[in-house]
DNA sequence: CCCACACATTCCTTGTCGGTTATATTACCG
DNA sequence: CGGTAATATAACCGACAAGGAATGTGTGGG
C-alpha cells in the first residue's frame, strides 16, 4: 500500500488530478489529455483508486472518475512545518536588495 | 534528475528533512536517529543535496547538514489548489483562516 | 608520519515500477 | 442475442532505485 507522497510522485498522476480539478473524466477523456495509453491509464487510475484520491461512478458505458482529495491533507499536513520557510528567505533577499545602493 | 516530489517520496529522506528542521546535524547524528546505515546515510543526503533540499557545510572532521527548504515551494504550489478541498463545510473556519494572509 | 575517525563512493544484488501487447470483462444498443 | 465500445486485467520486459559489503578519501590527532 503506498503512501500519497509515492503516488504524487509520479507527474502523470499528478497531472490525472490535476485534470480532475476541472471535473468528472471517463478514463478515454483522461487518456486523450494525459500521454499514456489506455492500460497504463487504467493502472494509474487503480493506484490513485486505492490511495483514496479519486472515485469512481458508473455511466452507461463508462466510468466517471472524480477527485477525491482527502488525501492531501497528509501532504499538507507535513509540509506545514516548513511552509514560510522559503518565503522567509526571499522576504530576506528583497529586504537586502532595498537595502543596496544602487 | 529527479523531482522534489521524487525526492520525498522516501520515507527516511522525509524524515531526515524533518530532523534537520531542528537545526544542523553531523551524518552520524542523523545515523543515530533514523533507521538507516551510514552508506545508505550518505546516499540519501546526496540525493537531498542533488535536489538543493540541503546545503553542506565542512566542520573538522564532520559534515555538518542543514535544512535548504525553498525546493518544498514548488510541492507547496502545486497542492495550493488543492487546499481547502479536502476539509469539510464544518472546517470552513479553519479554511477561511488558512487562507488569510500572517 | 601514521593512525583513526567521519564520511563518500563503488559494486553488486534485488525488488519494484511503469510501459506495451494481448486478452478478458462489462454494459449497452440494434 | 450478438456485436461493439469502454475499461480492466494479465503477462512480460526493461529501467531504475534502494540496501549491504567492501573500499576509497580526507582531515585532524598523537
Amino acid at each position: 500500500m503506498p503512501t500519497t507522497f509515492e503516488v504524487l510522485a509520479e507527474p502523470r498522476r499528478r497531472q490525472i488530478l490535476d485534470v480532475l480539478r476541472t471535473g468528472e473524466c471517463s478514463v478515454n477523456d483522461l487518456v486523450a489529455i494525459v500521454p499514456v495509453s489506455q492500460p497504463g491509464m487504467s493502472k494509474h487510475l487503480k493506484v490513485l483508486r486505492e490511495a483514496g484520491l479519486v472515485q469512481v461512478r458508473q455511466d452507461a458505458q463508462r466510468r466517471l472518475y472524480r477527485l477525491s482529495p482527502e488525501p492531501l491533507a497528509e501532504v499538507h499536513a507535513w509540509l506545514e512545518p516548513y511552509r514560510g520557510m522559503w518565503t522567509d528567505r526571499l522576504d530576506a533577499l528583497e529586504r537586502h536588495l532595498d537595502e543596496m545602493p544602487d
